[in-house]
DNA sequence: CGTCTCTGTTCGACGATGCTGAACGCTTGA
DNA sequence: TCAAGCGTTCAGCATCGTCGAACAGAGACG
């Protein structure tokens, strides 16, 4: 591993979490780093568009240029482009929000974000991250995820979101054993007070989960009973359709978990 | 410079323009690095999320932690911030969409996008970007810009993209004069044929341009005489509201040009 | 209005560190 | 079956990045 590089990508880690700005003796001191090997670092990345300065403080933030890179990736990701004709039909079918996620360390990001016909206003959440064991769609990843990279999630630290996230090992495990039996994850205000989710996973041409798909709303209305029949049907076997499209052979045995090596 | 780093971001630059997916060698014939050199550097990437590879062809392609940047880069944009609401007002009363772009490189960005209220179904495009010289926003920000790096400009090679497309130095020179003297620059399908536009520059509170504010429609309807001089008046009315909010004393002087150094 | 402390920045020398050519499996296509 | 291409590994040399100390400037404070 290259040092400079992984220090120049924990640099823009750090700006892109938490404070907006920082200062070299900062970015120094949560890194630990010298001064002027952080300034180095930084004015390469400026160079590059990565990260701008602001000349009137001094203070370093992202540059533009990220932007334009989310925006490639975006338009370069394999599922997304796949799923969007699929997730589009299932927003319309079911007339709710409908997200695509995948993982990214600890939490699930959103790549793509199909609107709830119906509503007027609504913000687009392309890009947002959820902490993944406080929502469905982290519950369906993890849940056909190999067991290793299962146990690193456990065994990672978790906080809680709402009174109702949760958060203990066992109670994690338990509802994954569960995702994993019936296809399909279900969260009832864990992230945020008066919002749920329902998502089912999504496999490639390996059988591997690259992400999960699903719809996202007030929880009394995509969990009433009915409603939650009609959404889980609807949801397996749109994720599905796009694992098929994705190539993948195995599709959501019944007992659940697939086998890895 | 630091060499790596500065390796590290031609690689991600790369890989967010053109071909979504490269592999070591192509890289390396890109950029004129050695295999191993390349490999190294993607593998450190990777290790932060920021590349990330396909187990099956082995070739490589951004990783999403570059889309969590880029919305961290939109959360921290004073420029976006400050601009959001008056966005929103100005696109409700001409009706229209209304762009909030900077600029980077030899092209401007969309960094807020708000829809034209009238209409149902519109893609976002924040993150997209256009060539400086094929609209209204890349005409706005020259304008402004120090003659040195106006001139940088006007220096750097440019393709047509459509037959209305201005290329010409000598051209654009004049374009932008007539911007600086009016304070609007116009664009008459000079990037897509049926499209318009109609942007004023931003200044920060050094009177320094941050970027450009307008809005972008079919130009029939935008460039129609009537609509013409009302979107003219709330265009530059709205961005000098922003340029005071980020607070820039020298709002447009008449003679439009201001003074550098 | 001076002073003091903090900032971001420059400099130079040390030595750790990243670069490279050659060689390795592996898959793919002929 | 073979050959050509891929991504990957290795080890040695020289480069290149790192760090302590010192600098200039801004801002806060008395």
């Amino acid at each position: 591993m290259i040092q400079s590089v992984d220090r120049a990508a924990r640099i823009l880690h750090e700006l892109g979490s938490g404070s907006p700005t920082l200062g070299v003796t900062e970015l120094g001191g949560r890194l630990d780093l010298a001064k002027p090997t952080v300034h180095g670092l930084l004015r390469t990345l400026e160079q590059s568009g990565l990260v701008s300065q602001d000349v009137a403080t001094g203070r370093y933030s992202l540059g533009p240029r990220v932007l334009q890179l989310g925006n490639a990736y975006l338009a370069g990701s394999e599922l997304r482009s796949r799923s969007m004709l699929r997730a589009g039909a299932l927003a319309r079918q079911v007339n709710e929000a409908v997200w695509v996620t995948v993982l990214v360390d600890d939490a699930v990001m959103v790549v793509h974000h199909e609107f709830r016909p119906d509503d007027a206003v609504q913000i687009l959440e392309v890009g947002a991250t959820v902490p993944w064991h406080a929502c469905a769609f982290g519950h369906a990843i993890a849940a056909y995820l190999p067991q290793r990279e299962m146990e690193a999630l456990l065994e990672a630290p978790r906080r809680a979101l709402t009174g109702r996230t949760r958060t203990e090992p066992e109670t994690l495990r338990k509802a994954i054993a569960t995702v994993a039996s019936r296809g399909v994850a279900v969260e009832n205000q864990e992230a945020n007070v008066g919002d749920g989710g329902l998502a089912a996973p999504v496999l490639d041409h390996a059988n591997r989960v690259v992400g999960a798909l699903g719809v996202v709303g007030p929880a009394e209305r995509l969990l009433a009973r009915q409603a939650r029949a009609r959404l889980t049907r609807a949801v397996t076997e749109t994720a599905r359709g796009v694992s098929r499209d994705l190539g993948a052979s195995r599709l959501l045995p019944a007992d659940g978990r697939l086998s890895h090596r």
